[in-house]
DNA sequence: CTGTTAGCGCATTCAG
DNA sequence: CTGAATGCGCTAACAG
């Protein structure tokens, strides 16, 4: 077994005592050290191949320069969100500790045993759209976990969040069309289970298209869609699309109905980007690029709000903004131009 | 400040020594603890909601329970490979850490930083096929790091490692077609750089196509071409698909490739699962299923192969298996048949 | 600036 | 089974 480099046999090495150790590393303030004992330390650190044992740091300090990030591993947003934190991690030198969410109830207290057991210095969700859970929101709080939602808590408070202008992002998508002289869209929007029930970004998105369409007097044509697989469904949006008059503009609010429409165009041997222009309001299965033609669409900048949330984040656990302040953070989305319009 | 819930407390409130709550939580063998005590003792813990710190623990034990997870964040198998080590690591009480690889050279050496100051208890690095780095392997050695490499060092025993069978897989692909009744398959054979040299895995493919080719008496076809975009590159595929006799199979070695001979289809407006055959043997973009049609391939199993790198790991960790057995294990590829044949 | 000391919370050992 | 003692490596506090 190899025996550890301790602090102490730093300062053994440099002739010093072990608080200059210390705060020489930790950059310790009110502790001045001279230049030259500086150096002489720096390099007992570097000859020794010193490591600071985090453990035992953690264990006085109390801190981990860790974050827990929380998501569902088969959601195509957490990797760039990773991206997003650890660009902002790795430059202050903390470590992004995984957590995933599978079984969303038994999960969250999974996390807060994490939080507990590892001295975790703060907790970074991504949530869906619509996700709100005051009891969740109270744990946190009691407890007094520096926590941040990507994209939970909208128009709530309790917890600060990283929200997408998803209104924003309509108007945005709208006026691009406009400019590229396409007919005035139908809005195809799709939603999840039997009922219909949008989640916070899908109403948002969807009065936002309405408003639109109304202050410049068109008639907001707006399709509403059960989000079923293509077996399910496939016939119907065929015989959808083929009773349209084209060409015809349409912008989905998940790329998945914009998918969908492709697909039902290449059965009825029509172009897209031609015979009939298509965007979508986001990214969800992350290949608008790699379609054919390469679908545009406004997406959601979800490595821009990993730094967002990093960098918040940082700010509640170094102090300088308080627990209380649970403002939120709203982003604007990426205009992606490409072939489909 | 909460007050941390101490072994101590625990102990107190159970009217045991300290020892024993110790004890229960590790189930040390060699301390026989009575039923009725065992259940006093988990009810205190229950009631005081006591929770171990990881730190305290760690620095006594030298080990941490977590796994360092490495890879650059913009590949996009890096998820499902998470995916795999989480499937195992939750199971067993595992947590994972992450690192990114951006700079390869400087990223090793913050990797063993890392391993060194949270006395992480292995590195799990998904690497590229060819990856092969003597230097890296003796710093692991020289320092006992438990280490796998997911998809390095292959045909190399420095260091144990992951693999697919990617000769197989190419086996698998041409059966497959076989089967489907398609033309004898063309291989097209992309590579990355000006010059022609293609990793292990792209030469096993290769000379496992030109095996299966001639052993059934079909005169092996493969085209090499360099991975430029498609804006680069396009008018040419165009045009060599133009001059085909169909229907044709293509075989393609990365996904790249098959999603260039959609693209030029589409441009001379022919129909993939018709008009010719595409398959790929892996899903490099991760859009196969997306396409449209969607795209028959052999997968690469990322998830499973994250599975056997923690499972591995863990035997390692735990001492079930010596670190001088530096044996690899083989996967097997996942056929996915779809539209395009 | 130095040197010393006191814990942080745990697992382990050893004598009872 | 108990109770006490030890040390993991570090930082913070204090007296020099």
């Amino acid at each position: 077994m190899k025996k550890r480099v301790t602090s102490f046999d730093v300062a053994e090495r440099a002739g010093v005592s072990r608080s200059i150790v210390s705060a020489v590393i930790n950059g310790t303030k009110g502790i001045g050290v001279s230049e030259e004992k500086r150096r002489i330390v720096l390099e007992a650190i570097k000859d020794l191949n010193y490591q600071v044992d985090a453990n035992a740091r953690g264990m006085r300090t109390g801190r981990s320069r860790c974050l827990a990030a929380y998501d569902n591993f088969e959601s195509k947003f957490f990797l760039p969100i990773l991206q997003g934190l650890k660009n902002v991690c790795t430059k202050e030198g903390y470590y992004i500790l995984l957590y995933d969410s599978g079984d969303a109830e038994k999960d969250r207290e999974g996390l807060v045993e994490m939080y507990l057991q590892r001295r975790i210095d703060g907790i970074i969700t991504k949530d869906s759209t619509s996700f709100v859970d005051s009891d969740w929101a109270h744990e946190i709080h009691s407890r007094g976990v520096p926590y941040i939602s990507v994209e939970g808590y909208p128009e709530n408070n309790q917890v600060p969040s990283i929200l997408m202008d998803y209104a924003g992002s309509i108007v945005m998508a709208l006026d691009y069309l406009q400019e590229r002289g396409t007919p005035p869209p139908l809005y195809i929007e799709m939603y999840t289970g039997p009922a219909y029930s949008p989640n916070w970004g899908d109403r948002q998105r969807r009065t936002s298209y309405e408003n639109w369409m109304s202050i410049r007097g068109h008639k907001p044509q707006v399709v509403s869609v059960q989000d079923d697989s293509w077996e399910q469904c496939g016939a119907r949006w065929v015989e959808w699309l083929r009773a349209q008059t084209l060409p015809i503009t349409l912008l989905t609010n998940w790329s998945r109905g914009s998918i969908n429409i492709y697909k039902a165009a290449y059965q009825l041997g029509l172009r897209v980007g031609k015979d009939l222009f298509v965007m979508a309001a986001d990214n969800t299965e992350q290949v608008n690029e790699h379609l054919i033609p390469s679908l545009t669409a406004v997406e959601v900048p979800y490595e821009k709000m990993g730094e967002l949330a990093a960098e918040r984040m940082l700010e509640y656990i170094e102090g300088s903004r308080k627990l209380s302040d649970t403002s939120s953070i709203t982003v604007s989305p990426k205009l992606m131009h490409r072939e489909s319009t």
